[in-house]
DNA sequence: CGTAAATAGATTCATTCGAATATAGTTGAG
DNA sequence: CTCAACTATATTCGAATGAATCTATTTACG
């Protein structure tokens, strides 16, 4: 039935069907390597998105909307990483409800160590299969997809 | 050696972010579309799965190798669905370890059902943002990243 | 035949998840 | 100032997850 109305929707649902699977095998190839210490993707997300915040911090609110992943499953994580000494988080002094979330020493440093290692496993992934030029097209038209190239908002100010 | 080192390296990072985050989006907004009738994505891409497969049916294991979730955790789900009567669920003839898998009547009707929805959810989102030339252009290099037109394995970590 | 290795699937277990809800702090109307 | 609506985060709760393991069956080989 997927194909019935015509052939165009037919190959829409093709590149969907292709792109959902790149991205699983890819992510699930990634979750693999030893790159991670111990730590999921999805922690290492945290990481990274901590890692591109201004000096003072975060919002957990802002931090959720970057993420993909539930509020109060992000709550909890946070807990963890508090406990592990990975993240510090403060109470916000402009908003009694708030907490300020930023990397500690052993997080930031967390974070270059995985990220390096995980940028070294995507780079010999992607660039085995497919050539320069063609990754930028990927790109380009992934980034189409989001809108993530629309009028404004290029400059990775991604509120989302 | 990793990251800061060449600009091809960070374009073929930059192309798998924009990728993810392509998929990630595109899959909470296919998610929270109302075509599922309470169902998962996962759970109906068992159904799409089991309505490609033969008339006899298809082996778990199979099913397992082509579906992105551990074997545990689609062995409890194939119980869920059995008893909600969307799966037929008998023994192997030639292998009395194994189950052979089939869809019912009902099974097969809510794919039907489920598949043409969200077809349409994916046309009209994918569409809206590429032509049809890029769609095609998007699968073919999706299709390569996951070897699906030509095997090669440089990562060493990856296997199958 | 008979036993060891391999395989399909089920089960156990600790963990994580999201939806719903609770709690605490803020804002705005009067 | 007070109350109601709103917002940020935490907590509760039931369900689903993957890794490891177990059981049953098949296959390989003497």
């Amino acid at each position: 039935m997927t194909g019935r109305s015509g052939g165009a929707a037919r190959e829409a649902v093709a590149a969907w069907e292709s792109l959902f699977r790149a991205q699983s095998e890819l992510f699930r190839g990634f979750s693999q390597s030893p790159v991670w210490h111990g730590r999921t993707m999805r922690e290492y997300d945290v990481l990274y998105q901590l890692s591109l915040a201004p000096e003072a911090g975060m919002r957990q609110r802002d931090l959720t909307d970057r993420l993909l992943i539930s509020q109060p499953s992000l709550s909890r994580m946070i807990d963890r990483m508090v406990d592990e000494g990975l993240i510090d988080r403060s109470p916000d002094p402009r908003d009694g409800r708030g907490a300020m979330l930023c990397l500690t020493a052993d997080g930031r440093a967390l974070q270059r160590r995985i990220g390096a290692g995980h940028a070294s496993d995507v780079a010999k992934a992607m660039r085995g299969r497919l050539s320069d030029a063609e990754l930028v097209q990927l790109r380009q038209l992934t980034d189409r997809l989001t809108g993530a190239d629309g009028p404004r908002d290029t400059t990775g100010g991604t509120r989302s």
